[in-house]
RNA sequence: GGCUCGUUGGUCAAACGGCUAAGACACGGCCCUUUCACGGCUGAGAUGGGGGUUCGAUUCCCCCACGAGUCACCA
């Protein structure tokens, strides 16, 4: 049978890195086999539903590359794919519990059940509706008072198998009789989630291990209703910094917030794989086809994760590097224009320097921004000691290369010619090339470092700029030695 | 507090019960180099503690400690 996973994630806010990854799991489960991804959205809290963050989660998949076969929108054999719109589904499942004993009715208010708190906060509900004759029951429903439906949890134990964590039983006195369907009529999200796994054929559920202890409530309901259980991919916590699940409600950082700072999409979908997934060989970096090809499940681990800023970094820093060169031009292109004014520039040329030197691309920015204007420096700089340099070798560097310089015909100026020339000059003077590479570097950068050397630098100026600047290293020597 | 899960360097993580316990990020050094970056090499850095089982435990069992999750008419 063909594997059909289900990203289902409730409309309350927005995605962050954790939803992401279940997102990202759930598909790579369903493609790494030739399976059926579906988005389904369980918006059963009318309280907490928040209109925005449906379309947030819709252009997240998106632009992450999360492509799903069935759900809002695309629609396909099981829709609906919105609970809401499915809502007339639940009850019948639930009446159904009801008429097998499975479930029953209270009438309890909210008030009564609040009264029922442990000195931990924590509320049990006590099954005072469980023995409720059933003319009373019939007498109730009638007249219109307000009810939920609850789950009849067995004496026992429950124990159920886990992809990633094993067996795991728990005692069925641990579980309350959860509530099935809400006064509203609503179904809760666990019941909603089991009549819609099973109503849309899914046949794996990979979600956070904090639903690890509520899942024996779930295959009791799937032996209640006598229905196949899926398989299930319990996955490892995703810890902030402060070493808590990551959560909305936490304010942790949100997938949009991370795009928004520059990290490219596949690179968070990259980075996200490894949070909890580990891949056989030692290369780590990857595309999403590449991850469906390489994706095994076996490899989840079980131990929460910390989210780590720098590794991502990184991993989008391979990902720049791996641009297609006209992909990374397209999107430092604004960036480069924006920070350089001058006339003339080639841009493209900024591109090619840039690219292997950023974790962001609007990092490109800063590398260039002393093409415009010279920036302000310190004579500190000239001195390099593997260039073995300090700023009087610096001004006797900067001299000789001024004399050489003016004599070069503008149709050569060029990195080539320029280097030859700077060289020759060098060994004429009796000096090492890096005594004037290094303030020629300096001079016209007027920075510790600069995305090409000393003599593309001076192409990239021009002529009249290069000599300007050199100059300006002269006298700037000349007036801090003084 | 009950229950569940987890614990390998700062972080992410490998390791049929068998070796000097991989690799990646970050950090240090070296090389390459027209500075920096890239790339290459290299260094430091880990099995929470205690008991077992075993010829031999990171690995299996027990206890402890610590961490997290969960115990809603939230998902």
């Amino acid at each position: 049978m063909r594997i059909r996973t289900r990203y289902a994630p409730s409309p309350t806010g927005f995605m962050h890195i954790g939803n992401l990854r279940s997102a990202l799991y759930e598909y790579l489960i369903a493609k790494h086999d030739d399976g059926v991804f579906i988005l389904r959205l369980e918006d059963t809290d009318q309280n907490r539903y928040v209109d925005a963050a449906a379309d947030a989660i819709f252009e997240m998949l998106k632009i992450t590359g999360l492509a799903y076969d069935e759900g809002p929108g695309v629609g396909g054999p099981y829709g609906p794919y919105i609970q809401s719109e499915r809502k007339d589904d639940y009850l019948p499942v639930a009446e159904k519990l009801i008429e097998s004993g499975k479930a029953y009715y209270c009438f309890c208010d909210k008030e009564r059940l609040d009264a029922l708190s442990d000195e931990h906060g924590v509320a049990r509900y006590d099954r005072r509706c469980l023995g409720l004759p059933a003319e009373e029951v019939q007498k109730r429903l009638a007249s219109g008072e307000p009810y939920v439906i609850r789950q009849w949890i067995p004496e026992g134990k429950t124990a159920f198998h886990d992809e990633v964590y094993g067996d795991i039983a728990i005692e069925n006195s641990e579980m309350e009789d959860q509530i099935l369907i809400k006064s509203d009529g609503m179904p809760t999200y666990n019941f909603a989630n089991v009549v819609d796994d099973h109503a849309m054929n899914i046949t794996h559920v990979a979600r956070g291990s904090e639903y690890l202890t509520s899942t024996p409530k779930y295959k009791l309901l799937y032996e209640a209703l006598d229905w196949e259980v899926p398989v299930y991919v319990h996955l490892p916590l995703m810890l902030n910094e402060e070493g808590h699940k990551i959560s909305k409600r936490q304010g942790d950082m949100s997938v949009a917030d991370l795009l928004k700072m520059g990290f490219l999409p596949e690179a968070v979908v990259n980075y996200a794989a490894l949070l909890g997934w580990s891949p056989e060989g030692n290369n780590e970096i990857f595309t999403l086809p590449e991850l469906v090809e390489a994706f095994e499940p076996k490899n989840i681990s079980k131990s929460p994760s910390t989210f780590d800023m720098k590794k991502l970094t990184w991993v989008n820093g391979e990902h720049i590097k791996r641009l297609p060169f006209e992909k990374y031009c397209e999107m430092a292109l604004p960036f480069l224009r924006e920070a350089v004014k001058t006339p003339g520039v080639d841009y493209k040329k900024l591109a090619e320097m840039t690219q292997s030197r950023v974790s962001f691309v609007k990092d490109c920015a800063a590398l260039v921004d002393f093409i415009d204007a010279l920036p302000d420096y310190e004579t500190e700089l000239y001195t390099h000691k593997k260039m073995k340099t300090n700023p009087e070798i610096a001004l006797r560097g900067l001299e000789v290369s001024v004399d050489a310089l003016e004599a070069q015909e503008e149709p050569g100026w060029d990195n080539d010619s320029l280097f030859a020339l700077l060289s020759k000059a060098a060994e004429t003077s009796g000096m090492a090339r890096s005594q004037l590479l290094w303030p020629v570097r300096t001079a016209l950068s007027g920075k510790p470092a600069s995305p090409c050397g000393a003599t593309e630098l001076c192409e990239l100026l021009g002529k009249a700029e290069t000599l300007k600047r050199l100059r300006a290293g002269i006298e700037k020597i000349k007036g801090s030695v003084a």
